[in-house]
DNA sequence: ATTATCTATAGATCTATAGATAATGC
DNA sequence: ATTATCTATAGATCTATAGATAATGC
């Protein structure tokens, strides 16, 4: 039952992107190694040839789904500074956000897992959050670097805490509330 | 092998104050009900008799933590406004908190398990933050309460995101920076 | 007599590996 | 001949339950 190197390839990527998905949705613990394998259409066993361990395939999945994150917002910085970080807050302080986390942010999903987890998964994140940080410094409106890191950093901490909080309450006024007050807060000088 | 009812009422509490502990550092699928028991000074079986599911001791050691947490910061906040949100940010925004999550925040640490789990879980988050939440709202600058509300709701998301960055990232620098920032936006007016 | 805790276990997972199978690509 | 994927399984978990044990408290 070999197939081509092609193929090889491309069922590397599904289970990558499988997983990347899976993970966000279920947490680290949530999914196993052979649902996801089936969830990507190939069986368990299959799996140890691609990647050496479950732990290595969450490095790579959130390696994954954070860098075509960082470059959704590169898009929006690069159209503009005015309506780049309204863009970027409608993106991600939003029950669309909120109610998806299989296609959304991996810190807010997976941070608190990864926290405990490996150096590759930790690796991953901090260069996925630090890009994500790199693009929000561009836009903030302090008046030297220093500054506008600081404002960067705050900014990105809320949208973390509010979509983690907006995702744990059970009601959903309080979670509208809180995605909204930190939209709010995104514009604002300070 | 029985005990007196006071003794099991101090059992009861024991496995309560451990679960909040292990829960907090090891995510709820990081510990067994067998190895919470043993840390407990009990056995595996003896668990069934004092809680329904391992799903029920969560919400009651997440009820629990969170309800010691809004009592500490009330206790900051009747001291007088002009300091009490340097104490909360002091007692929240360290490196002491972020490497101790045993004894921190149960919406940092289980947050993204609790939004996966039931409803019991989720209303213990629910009632803990909005205790929190409520404590900000006072020590707000804002003109009325809806303005004061706003400011509270983004404040605490940006604490309890700086935590979930600051224990995920694997650079030490970075993340004391990310508590930092947070810790110094807290007194900013906005 | 009641009941809190104990030991033991059922039944269902989980990660990882061993060895078989069959299609690719030299 | 090589190798990607398959089936099958080892060994270690996990939650929850059944029934035994022994101390409390009527």
């Amino acid at each position: 039952m070999k197939v081509s190197r092609e193929q090889v390839a491309l069922n590397r990527q599904r289970i990558v992107e499988t997983a990347a998905r899976l993970f966000r949705e279920k947490g680290y613990d949530g999914i196993g190694v052979a649902d996801l394998m089936k969830s990507a259409g190939l069986t368990h066993g299959g799996f140890y040839g691609h990647f050496e361990s479950k732990e290595d395939l969450l490095a790579e999945a959130t390696a994954h789904a954070l860098k075509k994150s960082v470059e959704r917002w590169q898009g929006y910085a690069a159209q503009g500074p005015e309506t780049a970080l309204d863009k970027i807050g409608q993106g991600y302080l939003t029950e669309q956000h909120r109610d998806n986390p299989g296609a959304g942010c991996s810190v807010t999903a997976l941070g608190a897992d990864i926290a405990r987890l490996g150096p590759k998964a930790r690796r991953a994140l901090t260069e996925g959050a630090s890009g994500q940080m790199a693009v929000l410094q561009k836009l903030m409106s302090g008046q030297d670097d220093a500054e506008k890191r600081k404002q960067a950093l705050a900014k990105y901490a809320s949208m973390v805490g509010a979509l983690v909080l907006s995702r744990a309450v059970d009601d959903e006024a309080l979670s509208v509330e809180i995605l909204q007050a930190v939209q709010a807060s995104l514009s604002s000088t300070q």
